[in-house]
DNA sequence: CTGCAATCTCAAGTCCCCTTGAGGTCAAGG
DNA sequence: CCTTGACCTCAAGGGGACTTGAGATTGCAG
């Protein structure tokens, strides 16, 4: 039978965890290759993975989701037991700056849903005639950066329309 | 004076585009290759991009924001026309498939912090003994794709611990 | 006019995140 | 035993999103 490939220790093969976890083979060498997650190896020199790297994995493509780098989950990975589940200490440390990044992210996303919203409810195209409009966006001086979506163009030449 | 390299027509140079989206001449010249932004061109051959260009960026910039390929917002882009403002009409279709997609986003990004919220609240390590933990997701059996950040690690063997 | 910053075109390079391929090894069922 | 599928390493390839550099204009202040 074909079935886990997981000797008594609840050791994976790369394989198993690439099924379990959803990521390719190639992608977890990868993430090991970052330090993202680690194995030992067999008499053959195969990988076996402990049953943490599944939640380590998991933890990387949320992150990804997230929009972190790899080495920014490595940063945050690297304060976890590669061996052992976390404690609930180690954890919530992880967790804990985790969660202002997904709370930074959701907040910027509902800025933005909020000018598109707000530009559908009253149809305007111009938010310059909206009272969503933020004027202090009006000149379009400040230096790089971030940018509002509905940012107005320039008032129109006087005279046009 | 240095000041905008804008023309009567309010037409843009590059480089002022460039200053007021916070986005580098080489990047919109490569939004332009895409298709994302148009412009025309001076007699001597630099481009003059129309005022909603801007308007057309900042779109861009904030559809990566919410993790959109640049290939997918030229997909909602061409929906616009290339050298007017937006009707309501067109702009509202482009809008509303936005707002699905940041709902989306931000519906993901919500469960996301709600299972590390509620694994830092209760203190444990493992989800299996929370009532947060989904069991559906126990058996690791299902195919890949995406999976919990905090899908438990197999059940241990018998007998441990 | 002139000078100098801003543009232009291309080709090539960079960074990130992986995938593919070649050539060889391991391990378990028949 | 032997075959077959899972693994291994290492080098190279690939896509996305740009940046950099070279060499050649363009165009506006003075």
């Amino acid at each position: 039978m074909l079935g886990a490939m997981t000797d008594r220790d609840g050791r994976l093969a790369i394989g198993e965890l690439a099924a379990r976890s959803g990521v390719a083979p190639s992608a977890l060498r990868y993430y090991e290759e970052l330090g993202l997650i680690h194995s030992e190896r067999t008499a053959g020199n195969q990988r076996r993975y402990p049953r943490t790297a599944l939640r380590r994995v998991a933890f990387v493509r949320a992150a990804q989701q997230v929009g972190l780098s790899l080495e920014e989950v490595r940063a945050a990975l690297d304060r976890l037991p590669v061996d052992r589940a976390p404690s609930a200490t180690e954890w919530n440390a992880v967790a804990r700056t985790w969660q202002r990044r997904i709370e930074d992210r959701i907040a910027e996303l509902e800025r933005l849903k909020e000018r598109l919203t707000g530009c559908i409810g009253c149809g305007c195209l111009s938010l310059r005639k909206c009272g969503l409009y933020n004027p202090h966006d009006a000149a379009g001086k400040h230096g790089p950066g971030a940018r509002y979506l509905m940012e107005e163009d320039d008032p129109e030449p006087a005279g046009t329309r």
